[in-house]
DNA sequence: AATCGCTATATTTGTTAGGATATAACGAAA
DNA sequence: TTTCGTTATATCCTAACAAATATAGCGATT
């Protein structure tokens, strides 16, 4: 059996941590659900985790990556904007292309 | 300021990790002390740490990455063999090909 | 046979991250 | 103006993980 190789990346955005896999799951799910407590619910993490991520990712990202609304028609919810959406995508990509790529380098250590 | 892109690279054998940064350095570290408890000392990490990590790596290894003497002169040590070298040296150039890479795809981000 | 510095391991103590819980504030709609 | 299901936040508690400590065993050298 030969070995395997994993990887996790992340981005960056002055020191703070913008998007990891966690994070972007948990984007998926807001997308999906309309609201971070059901996100939250759906992945079975409580609540204040979720919470306190998704304010990582806002307070470190350029521009918005939700739309929280607190109060009102169901008594809020959070949605992600278009370029929280553009995000999600693109972070998906470089990590499909990242596991691919490495992957190959992986016959180095295979073949030794 | 623009996004940095991070990552962590780890290889394993069998669902055990075999090799990740951490393991990486300690071995790089046994290679230039001659000894576990020095490297463990010059990394500033506890003994039981580094003895952990080397016994997981030699455990999932396929071939002996390091030889340890007990007792004896100088009351034993530790020394990489060839493998265990020629293991540093590729995860060393994967993980550099690795940055590179990312780093050429994080583009994708930045022009959101 | 006594010494030495190391590997190898168990046990105990400390620290930190996360879970559970509670609650305030909000605003649309009825 | 009351209800509702959220967002937003604080506090406490526990359980997982890491550090500290202790100690046994080893074998070449003297």
């Amino acid at each position: 059996m030969g070995y395997k190789i994993k990887s996790r990346i992340w981005i960056e955005s002055d020191d703070n941590v913008l998007l990891g896999e966690g994070r972007v799951t948990l984007l998926k799910a807001i997308d999906k659900m309309g609201s971070l407590s059901k996100a939250a619910k759906s992945l079975n993490i409580s609540y204040k985790k979720a919470w306190q991520l998704l304010d990582s990712v806002n307070k470190s990202a350029k521009k918005p990556v939700t739309i929280n609304t607190i109060g009102g028609k169901g008594g809020g919810g959070a949605e992600l904007t278009e370029y929280g959406k553009s995000l999600v995508k693109a972070f998906d990509e470089i990590n499909r292309n990242c596991w691919a790529f490495l992957d190959k380098q992986l016959e180095k250590i295979e073949l030794l």
